[in-house]
This record gives C-alpha cells, sequence and structure tokens, in this order.
RNA sequence: GCCGAUGUAGCUCAGGGGUAGAGCGCAUCCUUGGUAAGGAUGAGGUCAUGAGUUCAAUUCCCAUCAUCGGCUCCA
C-alpha cells in the first residue's frame, strides 16, 4: 500500500497504480464528479494518471486556477477537434489556456473564418462533449510522432517536435482529435458543458512577425452553464468601466483624424482633471526633494545620436524635422533622458550635491505603429510623470526603495491594488543590444532585486526585458477590461 | 506594420440599388410638488472620404482614412 497525504494533512493508504479519481470516488461520488484534475506532490496531473509512490495529493475542482487551467487547455483541444471536422485539412499551431480561457493557432489554408462562423463551431464543440470522449495519453517516440505530423502536413507540429527530447514526448486523444501535447487534461470532455467563441484574431507563428501568421480563435468554456452567463454579464459590466467609453460620456477627451490618429485632445473637463492629478503628484515630488524642470518638446538630431536612443529608435521614430538651415535636424522629443541629463551637465557639480533628483511632465512623441494604438493607454503623444535621479554608488539602492515608495503611495491613493510588479534584466545570452560596461549592469541589477527584497515587494525576475541602457523595475496594472 | 471586423442623427443602433429610420438626448408647448415622470410638436444626417459599375449608389466593387478585437512592438 501507499500512503497519500491530503491538504488537511490526513492520510489514507491505497493500493499502488491508483489513480486520483478513484481516490476521489472513495471519498464521494460527488467529489468524483466535481473534481477536475489533481495535484500530485505540487504537479498538475491527469485524473487517470496511476501514482505508485506515497504522494501529497490535492483533487482539483472548478475554484482552483491550476484546474480551470487543465479545463481550458482541454476545451482548446475540443475547439480543434471540431475545427477538424468543420474544416477538414485544418493545420495546427498552439492551443494553450489562458487566464481567462483559451486560444487556438489554426492555419486554414487561405480559408478565412469571422464571426460569423463562431456559433456553428460552438455547436459542434458541445455536441463533441456531449459524446463523453475520453481525453487519452500515449506516449510516442520522437520518430513517430515526425512521422505522424508529416503524414498530415502540419509543419508547425513537426516543428515543435524536432525541438523535443525523445522519450519525453506524448499525444493526447479526444474522440478523433490526436494532439502533440504535454497536458495534463481532463478524464472526458462531458465535463465541458457551456462554450463561448469570443473573438479571431492574427497571430505570428511563434511570435515572430516574419514568420506565418496564423488565424487564432479564442474562447472560454464552463462547468455549467450558469457560469458562463455570469462571465457574460461580468464582461458588459466592465465594457461600461471602458476609459474610452468613459471619456467620451464625461467629455474628457477626444480624437480627431484631422489631429491625427494617437495625439489625444484634452477637454475642458479632461484638462481639470489631469491638472488635479498633476497638483497631486506635484506636491508629492515636492516633498521628496524633486525639483522640477521644463525641457523642449523637440531636440537636436544629433542629442539622441549621443544617447543612443538614435540607433536604437531612429527608424521607428517619427523623423527628423529640416529647418532651412542646411544638414539641420531636430527630432520631435521621444523621451526626457537626454534633456535632464544635459540639465546636471550644464554646470560642475560635487558628489556631496547628490542625490539630485529633477522631475518634469515632460509630453513624448513616439510613432507607434498604427495598429498598436488604444483609447490613452498607447497613443503617439503623451505625458510622462518622468524623473532622473543623480546619485553616488553609496546612494543607489537607498533612493531606489525611495522611488518604490513613491510608486507604492500613488497606487494605493488611485486603488490600484491588482498590480504586479517585474524585475527587468539583461538577456542571458544575448548581450549586443546593450551599452554600458558589465559592473554596471551588475551593480545596477543588484541594486533592483536587493530594494524589492528589502521592501518585500514581491517581484518576478524577467530576462531580456531590461531597457538597452539598464534594468528596470516595471509596475504593471490591468484596466477595467482586464489588459 | 500584420490578420479579421466595423464606419448611418449628439449617443446606442436598425435598414437597404430609386437620395433614410427607431430609442435615448436636444428644442418649444402642455400636463405634473418629488429626483431616469407623461403627452404634443419640432430641429438635427453630402449614410467616413475618393474613384468605379449602373439610367440611378448611402446600399454593389475597389482604394484611402479612422475605429474596434488580437499579433508584433513598447526608449
Amino acid at each position: 500500500m501507499i500512503k497519500i497525504t491530503f491538504p488537511d494533512g490526513s492520510v489514507k493508504p491505497f493500493v499502488p497504480g491508483v489513480t486520483a479519481y478513484e481516490i476521489a470516488e472513495s471519498i464521494s461520488p460527488r467529489l468524483a464528479a466535481e473534481v477536475l484534475a489533481a495535484s500530485v506532490n505540487g504537479t498538475t496531473v491527469d485524473l487517470t494518471r496511476p501514482i505508485f509512490e506515497d504522494s501529497e495529493v490535492k483533487l482539483l475542482k472548478w475554484e482552483d486556477d491550476e484546474a480551470k487551467k487543465v479545463f481550458w487547455h482541454s476545451s482548446s483541444h475540443l475547439m480543434a477537434e471540431a475545427l477538424e471536422a468543420l474544416y477538414p485539412g485544418v493545420k495546427f499551431g498552439i492551443g494553450p489556456a489562458i487566464d481567462n480561457g483559451f486560444y487556438y493557432d489554426v492555419d486554414l489554408g487561405g480559408k478565412t473564418i469571422t464571426d460569423a462562423d463562431l456559433p456553428a463551431v460552438e455547436k459542434k464543440m458541445l455536441e463533441l462533449a456531449r459524446g463523453k470522449e475520453d481525453f487519452k495519453r500515449i506516449e510516442v517516440s520522437k520518430a513517430d510522432a515526425m512521422e505522424h505530423f508529416k503524414e498530415k502536413g502540419d509543419q508547425y507540429k513537426c516543428e515543435l517536435i524536432s525541438e523535443l527530447e525523445d522519450g519525453t514526448i506524448t499525444y493526447y486523444t479526444n474522440g478523433h482529435f490526436t494532439d502533440l501535447c504535454r497536458g495534463p487534461h481532463l478524464r472526458n470532455t462531458d465535463a465541458i458543458k457551456a462554450v463561448k467563441l469570443t473573438a479571431i484574431a492574427g497571430a505570428y507563428w511563434r511570435g515572430d512577425q516574419n514568420r506565418q501568421q496564423l488565424t487564432r480563435i479564442y474562447g472560454i468554456t464552463f462547468p455549467k452553464k450558469s457560469l458562463l452567463d455570469e462571465y457574460l454579464v461580468l464582461l458588459e459590466e466592465a465594457k461600461k468601466r471602458d476609459h474610452r467609453k468613459l471619456g467620451k460620456e464625461m467629455k474628457l477627451f477626444t480624437f480627431s483624424s484631422r489631429v491625427g490618429m494617437g495625439l489625444p485632445l484634452w477637454l475642458p473637463r479632461g484638462t481639470v482633471m489631469r491638472y488635479q492629478l498633476e497638483q497631486f503628484l506635484r506636491r508629492k515630488l515636492y516633498e521628496q526633494d524633486y525639483l522640477q524642470v521644463v525641457t523642449p518638446h523637440i531636440g537636436s538630431k544629433q542629442l539622441y545620436v549621443t544617447s543612443g536612443h538614435w540607433a536604437k529608435y531612429g527608424k521607428d521614430s517619427f523623423q527628423p524635422i529640416k529647418t532651412p538651415q542646411e544638414g539641420e535636424e531636430y527630432m520631435l522629443k521621444p523621451m526626457n533622458c537626454p534633456h535632464h541629463c544635459e540639465i546636471y551637465a550644464s554646470e560642475p557639480r560635487s558628489y556631496r550635491d547628490l542625490p539630485i533628483r529633477l522631475a518634469e511632465f515632460g509630453t513624448v512623441y513616439r510613432y507607434e505603429q498604427s495598429g498598436e494604438l488604444h483609447g490613452l493607454t498607447r497613443v503617439r503623444s503623451f505625458t510622462q510623470d518622468d524623473a532622473h535621479m543623480y546619485v553616488r554608488p553609496d546612494q543607489l539602492k537607498d533612493e531606489f526603495k525611495k522611488v518604490i515608495d513613491l510608486i507604492q503611495y500613488v497606487f494605493q491613493v488611485f486603488k490600484f491594488d491588482k498590480f504586479t510588479a517585474q524585475i527587468s534584466l539583461r538577456d542571458k545570452v544575448n548581450r549586443d543590444k546593450y551599452i554600458g560596461s558589465e559592473e554596471n549592469w551588475e551593480r545596477a541589477e543588484k541594486a533592483i532585486i536587493e530594494s524589492c527584497e528589502e521592501k518585500g515587494l514581491p517581484a518576478k525576475v524577467e530576462y531580456g526585458e531590461a531597457a538597452f541602457y539598464g534594468p528596470k523595475l516595471d509596475f504593471m496594472v490591468k484596466d477595467a477590461l482586464g489588459r
């Protein structure tokens, strides 16, 4: 017998090879009906995976996030099965679970699918779900897997297989659909009771814009119809708080195609609000010994060549402005940094004067790609509540921690309580895209990591997310629509 | 920039080859002592822009512009 330990600490004996589903059945039929997946020694697994050793087992139900992930991942396989039935010859990229549902990237071979086609897919999914198809896990050799998908003509799966280790490759089959997949999955499609396919979008294969663009179909599913209805109501409620809708209704800001896309026009009421915000922040900055400065909206191109921004972003910026003077070029200011550095450099400074904190509500102009503009959250002209601090190495960490305090203060005032922090460091391998000395990078990265630790700020480390000139601590908040 | 969709009254939207409609809002008047009241009348639209097909285009085709959902990008 093996010992199974449950989350409440209780221990029960089971025969070796018992499955989590059988464990659930032994507790109660109702639990067996509700359980979706299991966590065995901290790893989420299929309910049907046999357990051979003493283990800690948690039976996962809809309420558990891990179970939702399994549920939605299985739903993406169900959608794939439906798509294969409705669109023979369709090829598949990847189809993961996401925070709210799932998607699958598909290649319909020149055919297009539109919103109008989605109800038919939903219907097919429900029909297949009602067919009570078991999800079956099959271990397969790399050669066999490659053979299978080559025959199917699915170059996407072949590419994925080529990068996998032989001996670790598994298929999951539901009904007539077999997919390369690590799992885990639901026991049976039967658990999926409500389906809503929410959107169609283009998505580059492997996130690379130089590669094939696939059709991404988004959806969400639930174990009960009522949960879907609740979710749809929630979506409607969120739409009411969309800042674009509020901005229009409250007459805060507008856009005009005659002015240009992504260039917000602040209306009188919005301007009052904006000035209130600025006043609030200016007071706080004054308290914290920041010195306010004002710099022009344009700067000589040479300034950005010196800063390195021209080499990195020049091609994708508003292009230099010419003057009547031959060879003279100015840029619309894309960032305030070089201007503030020039202010710092305008007189000799002593280490005794540090830290010096320069702050500005600096309006900048960036040529964002047309397709990525979005309300006020992504625009071509925006005002940064910006600051640059000039500090001694021994002051670095303290200063950094003060900035964290300031940001947290502002978040707290505005009730941004669901933010996440991310420590953005250099790419581990490719160091060519960064400027500056190794020692300075090390020192800066260390200061950020330690600051977060000492502040007790939970922050996820992401490599390759640093700016070209330095590491960052990024704070991210979600809008009403969860973006 | 890429994939897909959309663009009709101030707002939300319906319609459809023969130069347009609803609800809300707005204006005027009437009714009504109570916070989203009722009634009558009315104003308001080169149906995004430009070319094309047609006897005729707001409707069909194409292009452009803008917006929306994603992707990519994000100093």
